[in-house]
RNA sequence: GUCCCCAUCGUCUAGCCUGGCCUAGGACAUCGGCCUUUCACGCCGAAAACAGGGGUUCAAAUCCCCUUGGGGACGCCA
């Protein structure tokens, strides 16, 4: 039988990374055993349902690099299908209509917990005469008592007792299914094989388990992945700062980083830190998830992601890193110049922003002096220096690497100075920082106006 | 409150199923050192964990029970 997984998120907001793994682990698990992967989106909340959502989503899935092979399938658009079912259901005696009004039902449930219960719904009030509006609400009939068994690939067998389980609404009044109705329904239709998803769905899986049984459909297999947890180690949440897809995207993190990264919260391969996506389709199985929750960890996110820039071809990041700049006002263009600066800059990177925001003087007209670093390198002593730096670099012949750097030797030998003492000096003129790149890398780079410039203009605001 | 899940360094994890090879391995972060022209990168090294208590066994991180802690669910949300 051909696998097949699927990713079904409700269209509520944005894809955050939470989804994004469970999405990613169906995903892989579908690649890994060549079978199909389908995109659901479970709209049937119409109140929370936004379309705005969808293409973010789909944005975020296809920027993550996950493609489908079916969908993505609205489950709007198939109402006649669970409603066909829930009728059915009714005319066989296995749901029942519930004329009880949601408000009434509120009004109940909180009368319970002030009592310290939880209310449990068994066929109580399915009495039509009670509510002459005659609008209602499809409940199923579960059983009163005994043990309902539900089989998890990473979990075994988990046991619920029935009288836990209330005849749960299928179909709304106003003709829409509810998640567990719908999930059965279409993971039946789709013939969905293995259903892979967060742990806070464990406990519907009795419930859905129920439902396969009355409409005599055969149950895909299940996992249930722990979740991840913000640092605090509460769920996560907007407290805890990015947690959407394209968030991560907008802050300069590579799909591969984020991929690789969440891959690797809650499922391993011995002690391999960094896979490829042929690597992870090669090397996922469902057996080496993980069973207990699992903490972000940001610092690891930009430890590999850092990798993934140090890695990745010169002519890719570029046209990363290009519109980027260019955002920023960055006349840079993809070229000789530009290949150089990601050279230097890419070791030096955690993320794309960092890359972009440390290039700036670079491309700067004029370049502004950090406060600490004038203070400290452009004083009065120095003017000599800068004046032999001037003389020095305005005579070489041809301006590169070789050259810059046999001129600084002569600069050294004629002073007297250590390398380091010129160095800096000169990183502050040319960059208007102590940090940057190699000295004579940063030189060549800037060509030799813009450093004959800069270093006049050292020499004035002293 | 009730039900369900989970429990190895600060964090992600290997080992657990199929007890002995575990003096518990790797990675991130941290701290030290080397390299060095600053910052990084890289390399080397250090510190750092089997939640607690009972069993079972010749032997338990590994199996069982309890406690504790964390998470989840208890919707005409998904």
């Amino acid at each position: 039988m051909t696998v097949k997984t699927r990713f079904a998120p409700s269209p509520t907001g944005s894809l955050h990374i939470g989804g994004a793994r469970t999405a990613i682990f169906n995903w892989l698990y579908a690649r890994r055993n060549n079978g199909k992967f389908v995109l659901r989106i479970e709209d049937t909340d119409r109140s929370r349902f936004t379309k705005e959502s969808i293409d973010e989503i789909i944005g975020a899935m296809r920027w993550l690099g996950l493609d489908w092979d079916e969908g993505p399938v609205r489950q709007s658009s198939r109402l006649r299908v669970y409603q066909e079912l829930a009728r059915e259901l009714l005319e066989s005696g296995k749901a029942y209509k519930c004329y009880v009004t949601p408000e009434e039902l509120e009004e109940r449930r909180k009368a319970y917990l002030e009592r310290g219960e939880v209310l449990r719904y068994k066929r109580e009030w399915a009495n039509e005469n009670a509510h002459p509006d005659n609008s209602y609400s499809i409940r199923l009939k579960t059983p009163d008592d005994g043990i309902i068994e539900v089989k998890d690939i990473l979990r075994g067998v988990v046991r619920f007792n029935a009288d836990e389980i209330d005849d749960f609404v299928i179909l709304r009044r106003d003709g829409f299914p509810t998640y567990n109705f719908a999930v059965v329904v279409d993971d039946a239709d789709m013939k969905i094989t293995h259903v892979i998803r967060g742990d806070d769905h464990l406990i519907n899986t009795p419930r859905q388990a129920l439902l396969f049984d009355a409409l005599s459909y055969d149950v895909p297999k299940v996992a249930h992945v722990s979740m991840i947890l913000g640092s605090d180690g509460k769920r996560l949440s907007k407290r805890h700062g990015a947690t959407s897809v394209l968030a991560y995207r907008d802050a300069g993190y590579l799909s591969e980083a984020l991929v690789n990264y969440l891959v690797r919260l809650g499922w391993s391969h011995g002690d391999q830190e960094i896979f490829s996506k042929e690597e992870l389709i090669d090397k996922f199985t469902l057996d080496s998830l993980g069973r207990s929750p699992a903490v972000s960890n940001p610092e690891k996110l930009n430890w590999l992601n850092a990798y993934y820039i140090k890695k990745k071809p010169a002519k890719q990041l570029a046209e990363l890193i290009l519109p980027i700049m260019q955002e920023k006002g960055c006349p840079a263009q993809v070229d000789n110049k530009l290949a150089m600066i990601i050279e230097q800059l890419r070791e030096r990177s955690k993320t794309l922003n960092d890359f972009v925001a440390q290039s700036s003087y670079f491309y700067a007209d004029d370049i502004e002096y950090e406060q600490k670093a004038k203070d400290k390198f452009l004083k009065e002593e120095n003017i000599p220096l800068f004046n032999t730096l001037i003389v020095k670099l305005t005579s070489i012949q041809k301006f590169n690497h070789s050259s810059i750097h046999k001129a600084l030797e002569e600069v050294v030998n004629e002073t007297g100075l250590k390398f380091g003492k010129i160095a800096q000096p000169m990183r502050v003129a040319l960059t208007g920082g102590t940090v940057s790149p190699g000295i004579i890398e940063v030189a060549e780079i800037l060509g030799r106006n813009k450093v004959i410039t800069r270093l006049n203009r050292a020499i004035s605001s002293i």
